[in-house]
DNA sequence: CGATCCTTTGATATGTTTCAAGCTTAGTGG
DNA sequence: CCACTAAGCTTGAAACATATCAAAGGATCG
């Protein structure tokens, strides 16, 4: 008999960094029953109004959360990358109110919304480090509401870059604020509130002023301290001391 | 030996309605080491940067949470009402990422974040009935990034009515669409990206077009289904059947 | 009863959207 | 391997929603 390597692992290993975990802990998340899905690109995993199962985390890709309001915009509320719970709140709350969709192709592992939360009550290192999990994705949303609510287009997008460029080096996705924006300037103009034709011309206008260079979607961050000027940006909000 | 009815109460009672807490679960919340005290309108409870000793719960009046942008301007985040907790991120992330501060003259009962912490890891029932609660938190932040980034003047002013009506409702405190907003329009402002001159113009359009009635800062919605509409309201974010 | 804070109103300025069209790139089938 | 198509990006001109500036009018509270 041989067990294969858990598609968990490095979602296991990322909640270590954010609380120390026992052995029984480890072996819990382990023994969490579980099931790889690949989804295509644009796939939806939950939409709003559904009343998930699972909790997703996410192995490989992108995925992003939204909304859309009754005039049929969209507000894009998160992007997730590797690793990450897309949907923690699957395992409290019954009906989801808004939707989860791939930005790219990925793989996600299914977890039955009573596992994850009987784990969570009942181990407490666990429960600590998903109260992290779910408090820190709460305090980008705070972000997000200030960013949409009182920047304006150049700061909104320069933060949103910044934001990007440091989650992804803590998730070891990227360095020297050099990255592979995974997504399209429509989508980037739903995640900070503008068209993407006005995206369009504050890329372009970041690009003259020397604070980013751009190929296609690769993006560099030429001057990080201006650009962290340029977007108002402050990472406290990341708590990246608590992972 | 007497012992003062334990200020909590309320919010024990809340809780309740969220997980079945048992005899040892109450006993637990009614041994919450925690001190009252009392505080005028404007003081600030928390601020950004600062490493919070205690998780606030409101007894009586309002609290708001906010951000300044370094161009100095303001954002509120969310707005709080008797019972709830105020800052309960606080218990398991060390600096806090905003500021809370008074809208009313309020009580406030301080909990050791520790102690919170402990009894949120520690009994289940009270962990899952906390769970809720912050999450719920983070559903109204969601909305917030909608309502902020991709709705008009019109509906996000309405959308911010409707919300505070039903919220107060379900605290026990209005009924029939009628409510004292304990706001200013500079503060309803900063809550949904607006200034104030716009503010006012709306309320007062929303007032020409029967929506509502004014008298000072007393609210009446006039008209439910169309301030719905008007305000692109659909209360499933607020998650109130799990109350 | 004066002073301060809030609300209301008008006129003008501006950032962003909307509309429309051309351009580039990547993918697909012949 | 080329031609075709669809998706995304770029650009310009005009329209519009909201901001800004400024000042007057209420309300509230020592």
């Amino acid at each position: 008999m041989h067990d294969r390597p858990s598609p968990l692992l490095k979602m296991i290993h990322r909640l270590e960094t954010r609380a120390r975990l026992g052995e029984a802990d480890r072996d819990a998340l382990l023994g969490l029953p579980c099931s790889v899905r690949t989804l295509p690109a644009a796939a939806y995993l939950v939409r709003d109004g559904d009343v998930p199962e699972n909790c997703g985390v996410l192995l490989s890709g992108f995925a992003y959360r939204h909304k859309i309001t009754g005039e049929g915009a969209r507000q894009i509320i998160s992007i997730h990358m590797p690793t990450e719970f897309i949907d923690l709140q699957n395992a409290f709350l019954a009906v989801s109110d808004h939707n989860v969709q791939m930005l790219t192709a990925a793989e996600i592992v299914l977890i039955p919304r009573v596992a994850i939360r009987d784990l969570a009550l009942s181990h407490p290192a666990i429960g600590r480090a998903l109260w992290i999990d779910a408090l820190i994705d709460a305090a980008l949303f705070r972000e997000w509401v200030v960013n949409v609510g009182r920047r304006d287009s150049r700061a909104r997008i320069s933060h949103l870059l910044c934001e990007f460029s440091l989650r992804l080096e803590s998730h070891g996705l990227a360095s020297s604020h050099r990255y592979e924006l995974p997504m399209t300037q429509e989508q980037l103009a739903d995640a900070v509130g503008l068209t993407p034709v006005h995206v369009n011309r504050v890329l372009k206008l970041l690009e003259q002023e020397g604070l980013i260079s751009r190929d296609k979607r690769a993006i560099v961050i030429e001057d990080w301290q201006r650009m962290r000027e340029a977007g108002d940006f402050n990472e406290r909000y990341l708590h990246l001391e608590a992972a």
